[in-house]
DNA sequence: GGCTGGCACTCGCATGCGCCGAGTGCCAGG
DNA sequence: CCTGGCACTCGGCGCATGCGAGTGCCAGCC
């Protein structure tokens, strides 16, 4: 066990290297920080750090910096989330209060994350999956041809084409949408299958082919957007990381463009609380110099999607912890009331 | 008027210098293509072609690199389109033909046009400007909530929720979700306004503030949405870009976020045909070492909106321009089947 | 036992210097 | 008008040097 002082020592050592980018030294370090003690006792207290490998040297004789085992225990130890001043959260309001849509709300959250952490910021869209029905249209294009719009509590669209195998009268399709509309309207997505399972049985022999079809045209759009989609900005933050650029920033790109990489990593986050992964915690290659501050929003007390903030692991995690904690919220605000 | 072998030394710097990454001399030219001259012949031209703009010297003794104006000598007068390899034609339909939906269409096309050029792609969403209405949908939430679903003949879906002044019956919304729609069905936005012009007046004393609210809020969507969207993809590509790093890459990307300068450079270019914009061509500043190549695409014979590529100034004309032409065409085709 | 000042040592990094070679401009001759 | 020759320029690279921040260790002090 580390004797508080230690800890003290390692705060310090975090802070000052995410202050300065600059590996800090035992001299640096007391005269930043009124530990109490000399130079000397904090090279003893470095090395004992050095020896559980919370920190290390990039280069003998040069300064410390923290290891991904120093920033996890900062994290977890030493570390307060740092909230938002009182003009911050007024900001956050106003910016996303003027958001015509979902695609808006979005859009502008992420550019809010972006602007707040100076870091890349990502959001995922309301999935799918934790969500309900609000209502399901049907519109007849032609007489074989359907649309099916699906409209949800989050307020998102989709919508389908559906190729019918016979004509489907406007009267059949009338009946259908009522139909369909009271057994799934306000019930959640993966209940949906179950909910709709005998309706061809209440329709005539000759419609039952459409409406099979249109089902499980519904069916399919729910499994697919199940796979959610997501919205990344900030990108150009990426530039700040560091010196030994391209070797840096390449891999990031790619892994950011592979939705399906951040999808995983969101989804392994806790549902609820804050995650933060650092370093090599994160599997995918390409994303292990980095850190990735998520949480989960919602509109009621459920989170229906998550939001975070990929940056270096030498990031300011308080303060990141802080914004992304504070963004969420208030998203979840403005979604349950629109 | 430059003659003609100095245009082919011109062609050989910029075929050279896209491909090497380096300043082309004298020497390593003559060797390189057959020009039939000797190196000192050429140093006569490169001179003339110096005093003409065309070319530059990074630093004094050193080889030439093209300037912005070469660049556009180059375009005009000496590039080819470089058509597509069949199969890279059958890789394009393969990828695009697996699309489900709009969202789907875009982000492909992102990916595919990143894959083949290796550089940015962007790709706007078909604008609702020179769309059509295929259908307004009408949905009651509440007694005084209205979603207003309005449906393009590309496939796009916009919604918005309206408050009404007063309780609005089902029989009242069918009546004006039928005449609303055998008005404005399969008409363009812009006529849209002056089509429902007088439809409150069909309706009672009662209802007529709700009709009126109804339909502001159709026009808003319209007029929003008039400001297109547009995705961007395969930005790790900026990595290749070159030595000088940071420096470059920073203001692109902030550029390629700010989507606004985009959606005003793809507006810039001309509707039909290829649009090539070269260096400080563009406006603005930090894409002005870039180039973009951009065409119109779209599912009829008009364009419903652009696509193309933001890279180098020292990027392969002929190749980009092959592709983006291929695959704006192939795009078009998958829009006009759906 | 823990803290402190002192001291020798280690290296990374910046600076300066000299060399090399690609490339140029110019000129005289074909 | 083209060509070979020639002197010149200058950026980049390798190498040696000096500096300084930082370390580890030790002896002494509280």
């Amino acid at each position: 066990m580390l004797s508080e002082r230690r800890l003290q020592v390692l705060r310090a050592i975090v802070q000052d290297y995410v202050g300065t980018e600059e590996p800090v030294g035992s001299k640096a370090l007391t005269e930043r920080h009124s530990l109490g003690v000399s130079p000397a006792t904090v090279r003893n207290d470095m090395a004992a750090l050095e020896d559980e490998g919370y920190i290390a040297q990039p280069h003998t004789s040069a300064g410390r910096i923290p290891t991904d085992k120093g920033y996890r225990l900062f994290v977890d130890k030493l570390a307060e989330v740092k909230p938002l001043t009182a003009p911050e959260r007024r900001a956050i309001q106003n910016f996303l209060d003027g958001a015509v849509d979902l695609d808006d709300v979005v859009a502008r959250t992420v550019r809010l994350l972006a602007q707040l952490t100076r870091q890349v910021a990502v959001v995922q869209y309301p999935s799918l999956t934790r969500s309900t029905v609000r209502h399901v249209e049907l519109l007849s294009l032609a007489p074989a041809r359907v649309m099916l719009v699906l409209i949800t509590d989050t307020g998102r669209v989709e919508q389908r084409m559906v190729d019918c195998p016979a004509p489907f009268g406007e009267s059949s399709l009338a009946d259908l949408r009522a139909r369909l509309n009271s057994r799934v309207a306000g019930r959640r997505f993966t209940d949906v299958p179950q909910l709709v399972q005998d309706l061809p049985e209440a329709f005539e022999a000759e419609d039952r082919g459409t409406v099979q079809t249109v089902l499980s045209t519904l069916l399919e759009t729910l499994v697919e957007q199940t796979e959610e989609r997501l919205m990344i900005g900030g990108t150009a933050n990426l530039t700040r990381f560091g010196h030994d650029f391209p070797l840096t920033i390449r891999p990031v790109l790619e892994a950011l463009e592979e939705q399906v990489v951040l999808l995983k990593l969101l989804g392994e986050a806790k549902d609820s609380g804050m995650t933060v992964r650092i370093g090599h915690e994160i599997a995918h290659e390409g994303l292990n110099s980095t850190s990735v501050v998520s949480v989960g929003y919602g509109s009621g007390g459920e989170a229906v999607a998550k939001l975070g903030v990929v940056g270096p692991t030498r990031m300011d995690y308080p303060g990141t912890m802080g914004a992304v904690r504070a963004v969420a919220r208030y998203v979840g605000q403005i979604l349950a009331e629109s």
